[in-house]
DNA sequence: TCTGGGGTCCTTGTTCCT
DNA sequence: TCTGAGGAACAAGGACCC
């Protein structure tokens, strides 16, 4: 949060929607709902003794970080990707938890359902926003988007017990910043005649895409507001931050944003990592780590019934550079037993040794699995066999109930924020 | 202060093929 | 037969998002 944190407070008042009374809103179908703080605020709908405290939820290892603090927490400084131990010294009276997941899925797919009853162009973004395109589903249910927006927010509230906030505009990128400067809590409308007043007076770092690096690339050429952005030649601005980044944060500084929301969008890659507690040496450590990770992202694979054809590592050392290596595989993959043997061959051959903090395994070039038609005498096919019953077993007992037998010794020690738990299901 | 985990997208360099 | 140009695919790394 806070990308946008200074636009003058004035300014934002301009646009809040307050009871039945909101800017114009005419042309602007496109909706960008947030949860407030949403793995904290679930937290605390589960626990209201909690209510009145400052709560944060992330990791609680010693290498853990912040994933989400109440607004009580953020008064005492705490932000979200903060080490946890910073946030422990800024608010000590805090309560610290580590996220449940499957809880947090639980309720997205709830609050989803009642973006879904409005309108089929729902664009999930995370588990706790989203994009909506509202334009075909005013006449049906005779409101304007702003009231469409009231109504999402009443419904989230009564039936799942937390706040949310909702941006709208007549862009992806006005919707979305509406939302961030609404919260908590509130929804902004921005008029389609009012987009360049709005975005004008905000930081560089306001605009979709700026970072840290990029947002200091542009100070040095001495651009420090989104005025000064579109103001901007795109030559110098290509000069500066490379022709496609240019080009994007031009259109955006100028109010154009031509993204439509897109309902079904296709996964690009998936993967697992764990950071560990301490530094690890050992390569057979090393390996059978991988062969957790293989093994988690091959059944991530196979519930979503996609396989992949490049298989990639990536090694973070002590010292925080951290490197990939990846290869392409003839065919696409789900079975975790390849997986494992091509990141542990990348690891063996392409890795070099030293102190590792954090490793992890990740497939691309993603399509459907099509296992059914895997030709039975296919050299993977007793994995694909025995990966299939694992994974029926897993759904029957839990996560936790199988595994393959190397690594039911002891674990290397991990930052505890991803600790795996047998399904509530 | 000391940096998680799961992703996407872009740039640059290399290799292979025509 | 050798060489170079150009494009596609692959590989690696960086920046960014929540």
């Amino acid at each position: 949060m806070g990308r946008s944190g200074d636009l003058p407070r004035g300014l934002v008042e301009r646009y809040r929607a307050g009871e039945g009374e909101w800017p114009d809103d005419t042309g602007c179908p496109i909706l960008h709902v947030d949860m407030d703080a949403f793995y904290a605020s679930v937290e605390i709908r589960e626990r209201p003794e909690l209510a009145d405290r400052p709560v944060v939820v992330g990791g609680v290892g010693p290498r853990g970080v912040v994933s989400s603090a109440n607004y009580l927490a953020r008064g005492f400084g705490v932000r979200s990707a903060m080490p946890t131990g910073q946030a422990r010294r800024l608010c000590p009276h805090a309560v610290f938890l580590p996220p449940t997941f499957e809880l947090y899925q639980a309720v997205s797919t709830g609050v989803l359902a009642i973006f879904r009853d409005i309108t089929p162009l729902v664009e999930p973004l995370s588990l706790d926003e989203a994009f909506l395109d509202v334009a075909g589903a005013l006449r049906r249910l005779r409101a304007t988007p702003a009231q469409i927006g009231a109504q999402i927010r009443g419904r989230v509230q009564a039936e799942h017990g937390i706040t949310c906030s909702v941006g709208v505009g007549p862009t992806k990128f006005t919707a979305k910043l509406a939302s961030g400067l609404a919260k908590p809590d509130g929804m902004l409308v921005v008029p389609r005649d009012e987009v360049d007043d709005f975005l004008r007076p905000l930081p560089v770092s306001a605009l979709w895409g700026v970072g840290k690096a990029t947002a200091e690339r542009l100070a040095a050429i001495g651009l420090e507001r989104v005025a000064d952005v579109a103001a901007t030649p795109l030559p110098r601005l290509r000069r500066a931050i490379g022709v496609a980044q240019a080009e994007h944060l031009h259109a955006l500084a100028r109010g154009h944003d031509s993204r439509s929301v897109v309902a079904d969008t296709a996964e690009k890659s998936i993967g697992a990592e764990e950071t560990f507690e301490v530094d690890h040496f050992d390569r057979i450590l090393l390996a059978r780590e991988l062969l957790r990770l293989s093994e988690r992202t091959a059944a991530s694979l196979r519930s979503r019934g996609l396989a992949g054809r490049t298989v990639s590592i990536k090694v973070r050392y002590s010292d925080f550079t951290t490197i990939s290596r990846s290869r392409t595989l003839p065919t696409p993959t789900d079975v975790t037993q390849e997986i494992y043997r091509t990141a542990v061959r990348l690891l063996t051959e392409h890795a070099p040794p030293g102190a590792v903090r954090l490793i992890g395994v990740r497939v691309e070039q993603l399509g459907p699995s099509g296992r059914d038609q895997l030709a039975l005498d296919a050299p993977e096919h007793g994995w694909r066999e025995a990966d299939q019953a694992a994974d029926k077993a897993r759904t029957k007992f839990g996560t936790a109930a199988v595994r393959p037998a190397s690594l039911l010794g002891e674990r290397p020690d991990r930052a505890g924020a991803t600790e795996l738990r047998p399904s509530r299901s």
